[in-house]
DNA sequence: GTGCATTCGTA
DNA sequence: GTACGAATGCACA
């Protein structure tokens, strides 16, 4: 077993606790902020990681070497504030009593510090490792096999590996990534108009700095190229200067790092000192277990027996597991807890660190497969749509899904937003969680959970089932409170299988048509930004609305078109429409040519290159997330990509669903969506008459609606009048104002007022159906879809108008949308079970809104297509025909 | 680095 | 006017 080594960064974190925490001082008036936040770091460290040897290093304030190379060197840094200075030397003291040695040197930075003991001790101490604990990302070339740092309050650890991984280079090649790139906040030049993006690129290409410089010819980018030979000698300043010294001469001595106890007194009396009561108190007694709980960790073949055969006996039971991933996909189970009785739980140790007592990965899950498939024993989970997808992976497909306490959180609609076990566990128990950034981390680069002691593991996890398990007990009661169980059990738990099952699927995607299709992009946006600098006179960045709007308004001088500034006023207003206005109204071609650009280069960085970014390398398939607990609605969201924006409006932008193939050969996509869905929704519930009936005939709806609000014949309405009409239904379903109406359509207020005026005239069920469903919403606090799903409002009563107005609207809005959404979730689990009853091979692989998308092998087609329109159609029943529009394609595009 | 603001893609 | 998520720039610490 190795020996850790934390060297910390002493200003580093001295100064995020600085910022983080405000205006605390000691009783004597001291400012005492940093020091808090930098003991608490310690103890956690101390805590959390058991660190075997500890040091701190810190900065001294004189010049250093680089100082003497560039006096420049992080000139542009304000001095630190005298209420951070008078905390130094307390910490110093801090460090004392805790018996930790400090570590400074006059011409040197503390990275040069900690780089020298770290390389020393690697060099000579082969059992001990080195974290360097810091914030500062320079750090990070001194990564190596011994050597990992470590964010402390992010609790991120990097590695030689998640360095590779994320930046695909060597921590040699990242001192010269900085170098080129340059830093502004040390005041390190680099090298102009390159920045980390660019720098990073030029190292994957070119492997150095020194071959880049070598190699400026093969640069196609001129002012890159020239910038490259003019400032070589600028960088290799930047390198040197960026170089963290890990030969500098220290007294150092392990030894002295051993952790010890800290000096009791010492601290009981600082700590009395600086007003910490609540570090004193936990000084005075350790705590003490708020509550008796029996979690046990299962490590032995006979211990995993008797375990089996209790589990067995559960009806239901809670499961979590522990993983080494955020995501599913590529994540490796670490371990697995079980709990049935509260308080009470059992951790299956899969993975951990060197020398531990697992249990063998195979033989475990064989013998957990029957049950976890098995449809009769309830299983009850905090976002158990991972842990399905976990072990999907492991080829154990979950079943008898009963509980979910996110979703059911999120259906008893706190409107939180905010559905972590941590929070559940807060505000629905008064439970205090172990958080699990404690033990591995936050953020896209956490630590691994195997390498973590398996008796902490097991503590967190068997917390983490029993938890879920008391979660869910009083989650049910709530939900049957507010009338939810028939939604909860009858579509939402259901539907997590479904949703498994999709985002296991996946989509594939043609990466080679999308590369060609961002080249092409990049030549022509390079032609637009050198037509949009000529007209500009000036070179600028495009992408900056600030500067955008500097260079229209003043330096050409456009006038701000009316109501055009942004939203929160900070800005005059440069949005498509703005410049769509510009264009009209002046002689300038620079507004046209900004719309072009923003079009092409949204289109190439939100799609055409995150993308291919997103395909999983194993299978060429994009597996995005769809959301069962994000919207306000009741809709799903898709995130990891968003495959629910994917573009269709613009000829151009549709092309790339082209790129969205099916995964097999013998297969194609098959599309189905609700056709109007959401007005046949609002014709339900009014039972306006004429629009029943329109939709009964199966008309046009905009067409028919224009012929009664304009009133002419069907076929005498112009495509003018469709439009209006189609933006007028489409407003009554967005809670219309007549202010509104008129923006979109280019009329007065007045004629847009006619219009709704009109069409409220005609229709007068939903002028009456939104009024009876607002002071029903009134008298509630919330409105209700057609399944019972509930939106929670405060400012329905608000005295204040335009806040009223905007509740009234999203809550009208609520039940239209929230409805369409219950019928299509309906729709996702009836056409799931259906395809799986029939043992076939289409597979539900996208879900938008009011469109699903399959890949269907063809010989499956007629059936397919057979099944899903009809489940589709009859999800749920309205008092208005549900129509559903299915085409076939080779790719998504075709497929519409 | 984080969070806000702006913009823009979808239903 | 409803509901989202992502990319970008930029000010903030």
């Amino acid at each position: 077993m190795s020996e850790k080594l934390f060297l910390i960064d002493g200003h580093s974190h001295l100064f995020q606790a600085f910022f983080a925490i405000k205006g605390l001082t000691g009783p004597d008036g001291t400012p005492t902020n940093a020091v808090l936040g930098f003991t608490k770091m310690l103890q956690k460290l101390i805590r959390e990681q058991t660190p075997d040897y500890l040091a701190v290093a810190f900065d001294v304030g004189k010049p250093t070497f680089r100082h003497e190379q560039y006096p420049d060197y992080k000139a542009n840094r304000p001095p630190a504030p005298p209420e951070y200075d008078a905390q130094v030397p307390i910490v110093y003291e801090l460090l004392r009593a805790f018996r930790i040695p400090i570590y400074t040197k006059e011409g040197y930075e503390a990275d040069d510090l900690l780089g020298t003991i770290a390389k020393q001790v690697a060099a000579e101490n082969d059992g001990v490792e080195t974290v360097i604990v810091t914030s500062d990302k320079d750090a990070d070339q001194l990564l190596d096999e011994q050597i990992t740092v470590l964010n402390a309050t992010k609790n991120r650890l990097k590695t030689v590996d998640t360095l590779r991984k994320e930046k695909g280079i060597a921590p040699e090649q990242l001192i010269d990534v900085m170098a080129l790139a340059g830093d502004s906040s040390d005041n390190v030049p680099g090298v102009p108009k390159i920045g980390p993006k660019t720098a990073l690129e030029l190292i994957h290409q070119f492997g150095s700095m020194e071959a880049v410089l070598a190699n400026t010819d093969k640069i196609k980018q001129k002012k890159r190229r020239e910038n490259l030979e003019q400032f070589a000698d600028q960088a290799r300043l930047s390198k040197r200067l960026v170089t963290i010294d890990t030969d500098v001469d220290l007294d150092f001595d392990l030894n002295e790092c051993r952790l010890k106890e800290p000096d009791a007194e010492a601290l009981k009396e600082l700590y009395q000192r600086l007003g910490f009561n609540r570090l004193l108190s936990d000084l005075m007694e350790p705590e003490t277990e708020a509550e008796e709980t029996a979690y046990h960790t299962v490590d032995t073949e006979e211990a995993f027996d008797s375990f089996l055969a209790a589990l067995k006996k559960q009806e239901r039971f809670s499961v979590d597991i522990e993983t080494t991933s955020l995501s599913p996909i590529d994540a490796e189970i670490v371990g697995l807890s079980f709990a049935w009785k509260e308080r009470e739980a059992y951790y299956l140790p899969i993975r951990g660190p060197e020398g531990a007592n697992l249990l063998d990965e195979k033989r475990t899950l064989a013998a957990l497969k029957p049950l976890l498939e098995d449809e009769k024993a309830g299983k009850i989970g905090q976002n158990i749509k991972y842990d399905a997808l976990v072990l999907r992976n492991a080829d154990i497909h979950l079943k008898g899904i009963v509980f979910d306490t996110m979703v059911a959180a999120y259906l008893c609609g706190s409107g939180s937003r905010r559905y972590n076990l941590d929070d559940l566990a807060l505000t629905h128990l008064g439970h205090r969680n172990i958080p699990i950034t404690d033990l591995i981390g936050g953020g896209k680069d956490q630590k691994s959970m195997a390498d973590i002691d398996v008796a902490k593991v097991s503590e967190y996890a068997c917390e983490d089932a029993d938890i879920t398990l008391r979660l869910a007990n009083v989650l049910e009661e709530e939900l049957k409170g507010r009338e939810l169980l028939n939604l909860f059990h009858g579509v939402e738990a259901p539907l997590i299988s479904v949703l498994t099952e999709m985002e296991w699927n996946g989509v594939k995607v043609d990466v080679d048509f999308l590369k060609a299709m961002s080249a092409d992009l990049d030549r022509q946006l390079q032609a637009l930004e050198k037509d949009i600098y000529e007209e500009a006179g000036e070179e600028f960045n495009i992408s900056s609305t600030k500067q955008l709007g500097e260079i229209l308004y003043d330096k050409l001088g456009l006038e701000v078109p009316e109501k055009r500034k942004t939203k929160k006023r900070t800005q005059r207003a440069t949005d498509a429409d703005t410049l769509q206005l510009l264009a009209a109204q002046n002689d300038e071609k620079l507004p046209a040519l900004v719309i072009e650009y923003r079009k092409l280069s949204k289109l190439k960085s939100t799609y055409v290159d995150a993308l291919p970014a997103q395909v999983n390398a194993r299978d060429g398939k994009i597996h995005a997330s769809f959301n069962q607990t994000a919207t306000a609605t009741g809709r799903l969201s898709s995130s990891e990509p968003n495959l629910q924006n994917i573009p269709i409006k613009t000829e151009l932008g549709r092309t790339i669903r082209r790129a969205f193939v099916p995964s097999g050969d013998g297969q194609v996509l098959l599309t189905a969506d609700y056709s109007q869905i959401e007005l046949r929704v609002l014709a339900h519930f009014c039972g306006d008459e004429t629009l029943v009936k329109a939709f009964k005939n199966d008309l046009d709806i905009h067409r028919f609606v224009a012929s009664q609000i304009f009133g002419v014949d069907q076929k005498d309405v112009t495509t003018e009048m469709r439009y209006r009409a189609k933006t007028i239904n489409f407003s009554v379903i967005y809670g219309k104002t007549p202010f509104g109406l008129s923006k979109e359509l280019g009329v007065p207020v007045h004629e847009a007022k006619q219009f709704i005026d009109s069409y409220f005239d005609r229709y007068r069920r939903v002028r009456e159906f939104i009024e009876e469903t607002l002071s029903a919403a009134r008298t509630n606090g919330y409105v209700s879809t057609l399944l019972g799903r509930r939106r929670y409002f405060s400012a329905l009563i608000s005295s204040k108008p335009v806040e009223r107005s905007a509740a009234e609207r999203a809550a009208f809005n609520a039940v239209i949308q929230g409805t369409a959404a219950d019928m299509i979730k309906v729709a996702m689990n009836d056409v799931y079970g259906h395809l799986q009853r029939k043992e076939m091979r289409t597979r539900m692989i996208l879900q938008i809104h009011d469109e699903l998308v399959f890949e269907v092998p063809k010989v499956e087609l007629p059936e397919a297509h057979g099944i899903i329109e009809k489940d589709m159609r009859s999800a749920i029943t309205l008092d208005v025909p549900v129509k559903v529009n299915i085409a076939v394609g080779d790719n998504w595009l075709e497929a519409e």
